[in-house]
DNA sequence: GACTTTTCTTGACATTTGTCCAAACGTCCA
DNA sequence: TGGACGTTTGGACAAATGTCAAGAAAAGTC
């Protein structure tokens, strides 16, 4: 195996082995169509919608996944590790439990300018899975996901602050996503204040999220 | 005009005038277009299908709504407005902080056993909405309505706990739409402790939402 | 009872959709 | 070179969809 890289190593543009070339094709397609999804939601993004906006022919699709749904969970599975360590930096970087908070505001503010078009997806396919249920084992582990993550910001933020949570990692997680998705529709109906007022809403909440 | 009404009305069945007749047909497609989009959801609710699950046949709807868009604008519309007035008998009843609290909370677990698939729906077609600009005058009046419901349990809340509102109504109903969801969505995937969880939730924040 | 008007049914239409498939293409080893 | 294999293409297909129209049926009017 090794010897097959070192093989074509030479080659102009490198080549990886099958099953590499394999993955990344599914993960080439998978963020293509995430950007389609992103786009239109997933009611209207047709299979050759997302096949035209990338570099592939309709069919292919059927070659590396086994219909849409597969397809699209797993490019949500994909999107998730993006997500996850968003936040990580600022609880790294904070030393305080104001700093933290202002650096997590922003950082949420600067996630629905930068990718207003994802968070709408991943509200609609939440949505979509209260009624199908082939959605459902991926977005409660997504979910899941996020919540661990805006968990490790408020642990963090009650450490600096020398107090204990006042509330469950799930509720946490239930006040910030309520707050961001009316940010998040706020900034796409055009509401100027939309992303004012989250970093605003947010800054007063955490310390009610402390004992 | 109101010799008409008179002279009709000594059937045993009271016949409407024809505007009234018209709209309460109106009202009776869309509901029923609402229960088959309760449990369809706005992607996969087809009008063959709204029309198959009602007394009427599939062509009538073009005779009532101008399009798929109208006929579902105006079933969420009539749907606000079952919804505007569902909390304030607790409101009216409810003599301390806390009994309104426990109310509160109670209703809105009574809401999500009663009513799932119709807040499904909701949830479906506000994530449309981010997609579908059509779909935002209706969605943001509603959403706006059911602030103002929020906000009318809430200041009743703070007067009767003596205390000022400590949040704005968009953020009040944003946590509490955010808890309100995620029960929903536990609920619907069958998880047993969703809805006490809620109930518990709700409880704790209301204190953390008064001065 | 004959007429107009309103209401409803049925079938047709053009499109779009997910899926599948046969053939073409390219790459690699014998 | 030739054949085997993985990959890609583009077309074909049936099913489903929103929309519309022509005419039947019912209701209302004189």
């Amino acid at each position: 195996m090794v010897g097959d890289v070192t093989k074509t190593a030479t080659a102009r543009t490198a080549r990886q082995l099958p099953a590499d070339k394999h993955d990344e094709r599914r993960r080439a397609l998978a963020a293509s169509a995430l950007r389609t999804l992103g786009e239109l939601g997933y009611a209207r993004a047709s299979l050759r919608e997302i096949a035209q906006n990338s570099e592939f022919s309709h069919g292919v699709v059927h070659y590396y996944f086994d219909d849409k749904l597969d397809l699209i969970v797993y490019g949500v599975r994909q999107y998730k590790e993006t997500c996850v360590r968003r936040y990580d930096g600022v609880v790294a970087d904070s030393t305080t439990a104001d700093e933290l908070a202002d650096a997590f505001a922003a950082k949420l503010v600067e996630t629905i300018v930068d990718e207003a078009p994802m968070h709408r997806l991943w509200y609609d396919l939440r949505s979509q899975s209260m009624f199908e249920t082939s959605l459902r084992e991926a977005v409660l582990m997504i979910d899941n996901t996020l919540k661990d993550m805006v968990w490790r910001v408020v642990r963090r933020y009650c450490e600096l602050a020398g107090r204990e949570p006042a509330v469950s990692p799930a509720t946490a997680y239930a006040l910030l996503d309520g707050l961001f998705q009316q940010a998040l529709l706020g900034h796409l109906v055009g509401r100027r204040k939309s992303l004012d007022d989250l970093a605003t809403e947010v800054r007063e909440l955490m310390p009610r999220l402390v004992a």
